[in-house]
DNA sequence: TGCAAAATAGCACGATCGTTCTTTTTACTC
DNA sequence: GAGTAAAAAGAACGATCGTGCTATTTTGCA
């Protein structure tokens, strides 16, 4: 089913730069939970990976250093280095957990909710909670875009990858919802997404860069003028 | 009258760190243009100035190098420098000189639409083709707030300050439409702003990182939804 | 035209960056 | 417990950064 995974086109993605020197040939995916033990190397690789999450919010990913990232890790800058061979793929590493943290976290939970109208305000809701958590630590995919919108390369490629893939999956919700007859058949989902993608990107520059203290309300109320517009028949609050 | 001047607010940012060494106490403001001749030193920094723009708008003012500017200004490093004092007033000088021309070429033409939805759309029009044109160079407006949402000090202080002016000098307008009858006038100014700026945020989001090419008809389309939502009785297009 | 001041260049500094190479330490297997 | 591969550290590299100091060139005025 189109809607059982997000990441399925995120999938497409490859890895870039093989960086020469191959001495890692860590495995993209993540091993299995029930694991005797997991290596070491992957065990400190995901601590530092956790640190550099924490670090690319706050700073972006531009400002992800390699000598930080190691202070931060209690580790050497080889160290930390070696874990990734370079610095792009360091990024594209994050970008890879961010997406999947963000898919945990608000896509599948969103799944439990049936089908059209209720899908489409579970998924809203729990993007809408995840910024508002974010207005304290920073969202990857809204700095990131302003960092890599003029960069071409392999981490361009795979930010845009994954945000698209996440916009493709709320504008498959929305046509759901129009199928289902919860909102207006003839109008257009890819309008109904941006628009709500737009309501997104102003709580946080918002909340986040104008301490707007408001911002909060406002985007529910203004998600809601949303759905009122392309609703189907008499709408209740 | 308060609408008459949309940076009476800015002046009270504060240029910060007089830089100890004040070999340059240039005045931050633009000689009167029937001069008999430009001192030189206000001609160069202006060209530099210009390209510092521009280089701003494309990789962020956090990009922006005191070295790549000299270059590209045909000018030694120290050339450059000693027209700023620091990197840090280099970068205030870009934004307020950004201001100035966001001002000259948004506000006030808009200023000859009369007071109410009229002057309401037509800030929003000029808003709306400048971001569009900004699409292969950046906004400041958007990329320092991703840059600076989490660094306090003058630079953070003087970009917010210049937003918040604009998004005044907007809600403002959009008072006036409500006091003339043009809007509701029990609706929220701040809501409506707030939509106004998100739609304008997932333009320059979808048309400059996604490379969506049709986000300016849709940025257009949302706008008259906004408006239509908060019109007073019936609505032509 | 000469002279003082402003404007610009040249050079060097300490710091940080990503990356490479070599050595040491740690972890895992037989 | 020994042997081996993985993991981590250490040191050094060239490059770039912002900035300060000093010399040189250019400008503007008497």
């Amino acid at each position: 089913m189109a809607t059982a995974s997000l990441n399925h086109s995120l999938r497409l993605v490859q890895t870039s730069k093989p960086s020469k020197k191959a001495a890692f040939i860590v495995p993209p995916v993540m091993p299995l939970e029930g694991q005797k033990s997991l290596q070491k190397g992957l065990q400190t690789r995901r601590a530092i990976l956790d640190s550099a999450l924490g670090l690319a919010a706050q700073i972006g990913l531009e400002g992800l250093s390699i000598g930080v990232l190691a202070e931060v890790s209690n580790m050497s800058k080889s160290g930390v280095f070696a874990h990734f061979g370079s610095r792009e793929e360091l990024q594209i590493a994050v970008i890879r957990e961010y997406f999947t943290r963000f898919e945990q976290e608000i896509f599948y939970p969103s799944l439990q909710a049936p089908r059209g109208l209720a899908r489409v305000r579970a998924l809203f809701g729990h993007w809408m909670n995840r910024v508002a958590q974010e207005i304290h630590s920073g969202c990857i995919f809204i700095s990131g875009a302003v960092e890599f919108d003029d960069r071409p390369g392999p981490v361009r490629d795979a930010l845009a990858a994954s945000v698209q893939t996440w916009l493709d999956a709320l504008h498959r919700a929305v046509v759901q919802a129009q199928e289902i007859g919860d909102l207006q058949r003839h109008a257009d989902a890819q309008q109904i997404t941006f628009e709500i993608h737009g309501l997104i990107l102003a709580l946080h520059y918002e909340a986040r860069f104008l301490k707007n203290p408001g911002a909060i309300d406002r985007v529910n109320r203004s998600f809601d003028h949303v759905l009122q517009r392309y609703a189907t028949g008499a709408r209740p609050p």
